[in-house]
DNA sequence: TTGTATGCGTTATCAC
DNA sequence: GTGATAACGCATACAA
């Protein structure tokens, strides 16, 4: 481990205690009941002087249980990641559990790459971003009795509990906002949904029933599903047509992104030449010019429910899969 | 591991090869040298069927080794953070090193809990964004002979290697940018300085010598070092003088927020009424209206160098303390 | 109340 | 070329 000094180990501390390895054990483990003061004393005493710290190591080995669960996240990049991770981590402090925080970058070999290893490394479970690609693998995973639970995104073919945003209800909210500032030629950029990322796919869906629940067409001139790279151009087409969309919904934070750099780049005015709302309340919405109207998800309630979900799985609570979806809360602010 | 199934062994697989314990640990290994090809055949075959994963946690216990470093990072809310990280991370997934990230969230309790349950752990080394408070520790660590590199911050006190950005630089190269501009009366805001954090100090250093080279008169009034909740009102007070700055240097990028902040709220212009400029290149510099000139950090580069390092230190080869001071980059755009 | 013996899954030594 | 055996650091059943 680095250190020339021999570590050193409960052999060591039994020894120097005059007592044996397994009184010291007990000791550690505070299992004090039937443990004379005198010898807990020597014990401590020797701890101390020795500077023994325990190898957590043959611990796991011995127990099978490493007190440590994965967090593999889609992409690190987006702060609703680093939000998540961050409640994950403060409900995984306070139950001693340690976490391992993986970046698969979007990339379903990686995903892999890291399940296997946490799995090899005795990690007791694991919240996913999932990539959506490797079901087969999240089967293995359930049959096994591996404790799994996923975040942001649902996998209907596995038996996976999720912790999802309401998207639908993201989507109406967003609408309805329109509908209500004036505007009713509404449009929505998301990243591509052909590969089946669920959020996605609702965020859309809610757009579509919003605007028929509220009694306006739906033009698909106005809805595109694409690659971050191709929004610019998609918008492009967009803002050319005839008749060209008042206002548009950023399906999330890199959608708005690109759609302010094309506002930017047009040199048009929010909200009077284009209304925009985001989903994800970024951290410059209250600074931009104008402020941005954002669609916020509940992250540290979030990130709270799938620890507190996945470390009940461990301690063996077996539950039923089930989907918690979170309510979205709207941030009124000008740029609608 | 929560699975029912009993889990299946280097001794399973050797059974059903009909071949010892050994001969398999050799194929895993990839001892081949005196191997019959035969035999290599059936172990290959019976790991397959049985779908044997070796238990990195018995392999650690023999080895000594992890394969495992730790990163703590001071604040993960911090775009820098999840930089550095992501570099980090990519180096070591190139060299078959795992990485736990750690979030002290500024405070040095958490962050002794973290480096203590990283060595229980027997990860193998460990990058810190360091928090000043821990000065003990860490030299308690350097005399282990424990790896250890620092990043975004130095411990003079501590014989560790650290990287970071050559702070003098970035505040000189903002302050050449507002006088090639043509403002004279400049500013800097940066986070407290009380508990020693060196970036922020050698920033208003920075920034205070090049007002010297520059031939500019230096002026404490518009140079404050404050905690984030007190930045607005020294702002009000800085702009109230009957001299107030033209143009202001953010220490980082939580300062400058609050600085647009403050802009927004008093209908000020960037930079008619007041210039700008950045020091962390944030996500929204080129979106923000007007776009924000930045000087940027070359955090890839710099995630890279800490990784290399600690690596190479576990690997044995021995290097003395270096600091790496690294380039900053003027991104320059309107605000300024 | 404490000690002895054994095993967790792996690798290393050395004999065969 | 391959296999017995011990060891890593710890926890636990059982004995004392």
């Amino acid at each position: 481990m680095g250190s020339k000094v021999r570590t050193i180990t409960i052999t060591d501390v039994a020894e120097k205690a005059g007592v044996s390895k397994s009184t010291v054990s007990q000791y550690l483990n505070k299992r004090y009941e039937y443990m004379g003061e005198e010898t807990k004393e020597r014990i401590a005493k020797s701890i101390n002087e020795l500077g023994y710290k325990p190898n957590l190591i043959g611990r796991s080995l011995k127990q099978k249980t490493s007190t440590t669960i994965g967090v593999i996240v889609a992409n690190i990049s987006h702060e609703f990641s680093t939000q998540i991770v961050k409640s994950i981590e403060d409900y995984c402090n306070a139950s001693d559990f340690h976490i391992i925080v993986c970046n698969a970058e979007d990339d379903p070999k990686k995903e892999k790459k890291y399940i296997d290893m946490l799995r090899a490394k005795q990690i007791e479970g694991i919240i996913v971003f999932p990539t959506s690609t490797n079901i087969n693998l999240y089967k293995e995973l359930t049959e096994e009795d591996y404790p799994l639970v996923f975040i942001d995104r649902d996998v209907p073919e596995v038996d996976v509990s999720s912790i999802m945003l309401d998207n639908k209800k993201a989507a109406a909210l967003a609408v309805e906002e329109f509908i209500t500032k004036g505007y009713s030629n509404l449009g929505i950029v998301t990243n591509t949904t052909t590969n089946n990322v669920t959020p996605r796919i609702e965020r859309v869906n809610g757009f579509i029933e919003a605007l028929s629940v509220n009694g306006l067409e739906v033009n698909g001139d106005y809805i595109k599903s694409v690659g971050v790279d191709k929004i610019n151009s998609e918008l492009e087409k967009m803002m050319r047509l005839k008749m060209p969309p008042e206002a548009i919904l950023a399906g999330n934070d890199l959608v708005l992104a690109e759609i302010l750099k094309f506002v930017k780049h047009h040199q048009l005015k929010i909200p009077e030449d284009l209304a925009v709302i985001g989903i994800d309340d970024v951290s410059y919405a209250s600074i931009y010019n104008p402020e941005l109207t954002t669609v916020a998800q509940p992250t540290s309630d979030m990130g709270k429910e799938a620890a507190e979900l996945l470390l009940n799985r461990i301690k063996g609570n077996h539950m039923e899969r089930t989907n918690y979806y979170y309510e979205p809360t709207l941030m009124k602010r000008s740029s609608c």
